[in-house]
This record gives C-alpha cells, sequence and structure tokens, in this order.
DNA sequence: TTCGGTAAGTAAGTATTACTTACCTATGTG
DNA sequence: CACATAGGTAAGTAATACTTACTTACCGAA
C-alpha cells in the first residue's frame, strides 16, 4: 500500500526513530532491516508499507531533520540586512548544526549522494531550495555592492559549500570536537577577505 | 589465501578493469560481485582470492588511480616557485583529472568515505599524503609571504579541497561539462583575492 | 628426475539481507 | 450493518556477498 505521508502513525515515527539512533555508531549500510526493525519493535514488514525502500526511509529521515535545519538558519538570518553577515550566518548556523547532529551531518555529506534516486526525493528538493536561498542572498550581496562585481554567484556558493562542508568532514568522520565560532571567522575571513597577503 | 599485492596476475587486472568499467554506469551499491566476475571473465571466488572484501576491491582501484593522479599534479607542479601558483595547478589539475576521469572523482568524493575501513586503507594513506603535500606548499606561500600571516593553513587547505571537490561535484553526478580553467580562475579569484568588494 | 610447495583459478556451496505476499484486526462511516 | 481502510503481523523468496574445498600448472631444490 501506498503511504502518502500525511498521517504519522506510532510505527513510521518509531521506525524513523530506530534508524536515527542507529546510524549514531553504524553507517547506513551496515544497518539491517532487520536491527531497524528489532530497535522499533515493530515488524521488518511494516518499514515497507510506510517507505519504498531502504534508501527512501534515509531520505525521508534526511528531509525531516533537513526541514528543522533550514528553519533554524532562517531563524538566525531574520532581521539581518547585510548579505555577508547572512553568509556568515549560514556558514556558522550549519556549522554549529553539523556537529551538533552529526547523523544527520553524516547522512548529508556521505550517505546520499552515492545513489541517483536521492535527487529524485524530497529530502533532495529541500536541499535544493536551501542552496537557491544562498544564491539569493548572494545576488543581493552583489547587487547592494558588498560583494565585488564580476564574482560568478554559483562558484562563491560553490566555495562556501564546499568550504563549509570540508570544514565539519574530518570532525564528522573521525567523532573529532570543533570550534564552530573559530571555524566560520577564519572561513570566512579568507573568503571574503582572500589568503593574498 | 593472502595475496600481499607483490605480483599482479592477470585475474586480478581483469577484475579491476571490470569493476572500473561497470562503475561508468551505475554506482558501487549496485554493481555485483556476480556481475564484476562475469565482466572480468572469471568466477566469483577468484576475487576473494586478490581482496579482502568487495569494499577492498574498491579502495585498490581507487589506490591505482590515484597514484596516477597525484604523479599528474606533482609533475605540473614541477618549476614552479610561487606557492599560490602551485596551489592554482593544484585546484586546476584535480578538477581537470576529476572531469576526465569521473569515476575517480565518483569513488573519492561519493562512494568510499561513508565507511570507517577506508581510513585503514592504503589509497586513504596517499590521499593523506596528497593532502599533506598541499599543507606544505600553503606554509611555504605563508613563509614566502604570498600568503597572508595569520591564515590558519588547515583552514585554507579545507576551503581549497572543499571548493574544488564541490565544484564538481553537480558536474560528475548529473554527467554536466565543466569548464576546468574558467572554473579554477573564479574559485581562486575568490580565494586569493576575496570576494568582498 | 622427481618431489613438494605455492600461485592462479574453479565450482559449488551458505548465511544473510532486502523486499513481498497474504493475512489479521480494529475502527469509523455511509 | 456492511465494509472499506489504516495499522500492523508472519512467513516467505530471490539475490548477494562471501567461504570452503578442490584442481592445475609452474618452479626451485634434493
Amino acid at each position: 500500500m501506498k503511504h502518502k505521508g500525511q498521517t504519522n502513525p506510532p510505527g513510521r515515527q518509531k521506525i524513523i526513530n530506530a534508524l536515527t539512533e542507529l546510524m549514531g555508531t553504524k553507517d547506513f549500510q551496515s544497518v539491517t532491516t532487520a536491527e531497524i526493525a528489532a530497535r522499533a519493535g515493530v515488524t521488518e514488514g511494516l518499514i515497507y508499507k510506510y517507505f519504498k525502500d531502504k534508501k527512501d526511509l534515509l531520505y525521508q529521515v534526511l528531509n525531516d531533520i533537513f526541514i528543522q535545519f533550514n528553519q533554524s538558519v532562517v531563524e538566525r538570518m531574520a532581521g539581518k540586512v547585510s548579505a555577508i553577515e547572512k553568509l556568515e550566518i549560514i556558514i556558522r548556523a550549519s556549522i554549529e548544526y553539523y556537529t551538533a547532529n552529526r547523523v544527520f551531518a553524516r547522512m548529508l555529506l556521505l550517505e546520499v549522494r552515492n545513489t541517483q534516486d536521492y535527487f529524485a526525493s524530497e529530502a533532495y528538493a529541500m536541499v535544493k531550495n536551501y542552496a537557491r536561498n544562498i544564491l539569493d542572498v548572494i545576488n543581493d550581496g552583489i547587487g547592494r555592492g558588498e560583494i565585488r562585481r564580476g564574482t560568478d554567484p554559483y562558484i562563491l556558493r560553490k566555495v562556501i559549500l564546499g568550504a563549509m562542508e570540508h570544514a565539519c568532514l574530518g570532525e564528522i568522520i573521525f567523532a573529532g570536537q570543533l570550534d564552530a565560532k573559530a571555524i566560520t571567522q577564519a572561513i570566512s575571513n579568507i573568503i571574503f577577505n582572500g589568503a593574498r597577503a
């Protein structure tokens, strides 16, 4: 049966929680459907009532968390007018969120991108929207004269996204600590002021 | 039996080629050991003579390509003295190599990082060495006064690596075209001169 | 020359895993 | 009251990664 996502029965949520918890200690590949069901206290079959397949479950979990993530970033930008200030908030908020919620970061940065069907998922639609917002801020910054005219906004976005993703990657993988504020300042300093002497 | 990697029997190479070819059209997960064996013209059992498991095969393929990649980057840097010039060569050579060899790029950026045992592999040791070289160039640049004193070399490395990886990601995933020279210039311009007006 | 060890490769399993099918049981609704 | 439907179960099944036991060929030394 198709589950349209309009309701959220307890079993569905238990499955989502189970995967999220299990991915705190293992990567997606090595979490089995049997484990998920056992942890959720349901049968394996129920997973396939609510999710097309195991990957679809992952995408829906990611989607749920991404909604919260996006909301928290938008809230923190509220009231700011400077584009560069907004971009710095995006960088800092992202890094903080990644480190505070490593399962989310691992899913987003390491587990989903290797399969094509992710790019047809709702989760990816959210990510695209998030990326679109960053682009708007950049274009606004160019329009306002904060960002150098002639800067390719798409490339600047790639540099920002790439820098902050890569900045967290090591610590996410090796479970290290990182100082979000200091890293944000360092990244921002390089990207906006340039590394050249 | 353990294969120490000192010899390279035809079967082993055929298996490596088979996986490389198959990953031109499919992601690693959906390439089966049966397919690999069939394509290589050997039996499935032989895979496990030369490789610990399927993932280990992937790592060894990546390692082989990474050696060539690293060599090509080093060659292109030869004779240059300016650190920024060297870094620009690294960016450009990497982007060119990623686009010319998308299977390699997909392996390195999308397929291996999600499993812990990759970080114990020879391939990762190569990557670490490559990253170490970039750090040396950056530190040299700071010492020579090309790069602003006070720049955190580790963060600058993350910005460079992140930017160029992310710059290619979209095109690798969606099989798009990209102009390595133009992108290198744009990235380099942002990172070294800054995006601020 | 022969003997034995080892490297290359095969053939036929097996356990596990993602996923399916058929079924049960409430519960609200025309 | 009939019944459709939503939530959930139980018992499969095909496929897949990996194992075990075996064969054959080569090569150096006694």
